[in-house]
DNA sequence: TCAAATAGGACTATATTAGTCCAAATTAGA
DNA sequence: TCTAATTTGGACTAATATAGTCCTATTTGA
């Protein structure tokens, strides 16, 4: 199926609240009341976002997290990239082909799934953050 | 994920097949066999697509499938929602809300995810079986 | 030293997708 | 008219991916 995983939708509407949370420090928990989005699993998906340098943290009492790029510097195709591992349209586009294609031979598509899977990627590629804010 | 499923790989693979052997009706068996995809599941997929009136088909000895329609009549967006139902990057977003979305009131980003659904739709809507031909 | 917070591993539950099994109906041809 | 080839289609199982939970450790400000 072609859809955005609730870890991305999360991830969009907490990027958006925190955005929108001038420089204050935001907490996990804050935005789960708020947006009704269970808190361990937020937790998660924000610990991820740190990590990979969209967010800043800190630990401790009055911790909490913010932004660490502009919200038209965090593209929607790389936040899915991170929080649900690389787009593949089929088995055989994966970067890294960790899975190999059973059809390979018989294949007679790939090319064609090849050019899909770029224009579905620019479609990602051209949203970021600012355009959910 | 962002993927195409197999239902949908299956289906490509057997509509260009189809094409390619001029008039002459083709069996489940014949595809299966050539392009190493599971009997049963080709026949469900087959079956769906005669329903649907992309193809035709002749049951009993020497029986077997042909295009109902040109390839260039077949789009990849519409095979995509007889195979899978409809497409809906987020539960929010299926034609017929049968699933409502807990998040509904919290939401922030619905907006936006429908227009990016337009788009990723678009890029589907815009390719027909003549194209992996 | 306590409470508020992030950090993160391990696990369970749920849903979706893929694949299998079986029996019935149809039909051409021997 | 019998048989084998074929489509039809329901019911089921298996595999995989996604979503969510639980628990404990670590950090830090007051």
């Amino acid at each position: 199926m072609i859809r955005i995983s609730k870890k991305v939708e999360y991830a969009l509407m907490a990027l958006k609240f925190i955005s929108q949370s001038d420089n204050k420090l935001v907490t996990a928990r804050e935005i789960s009341d708020t947006k009704k989005i269970p808190y361990d699993l937020l937790s998660k998906i924000l610990q991820k976002l740190k990590n990979e340098n969209i967010l800043l943290s800190n630990q401790g009492t009055n911790g909490g997290y913010s932004l660490n790029k502009r919200t038209d510097e965090i593209y929607l195709f790389n936040l899915m990239n991170m929080l649900d591992g690389d787009i593949a349209l089929a088995d055989c586009m994966h970067e890294t082909k960790e899975k190999e294609c059973s059809l390979e031979d018989s294949c007679s598509i790939k090319s064609e799934v090849a050019k899909l899977q770029k224009e579905v990627e620019d479609v990602f590629k051209n949203k970021t953050i600012s355009d959910f804010v």
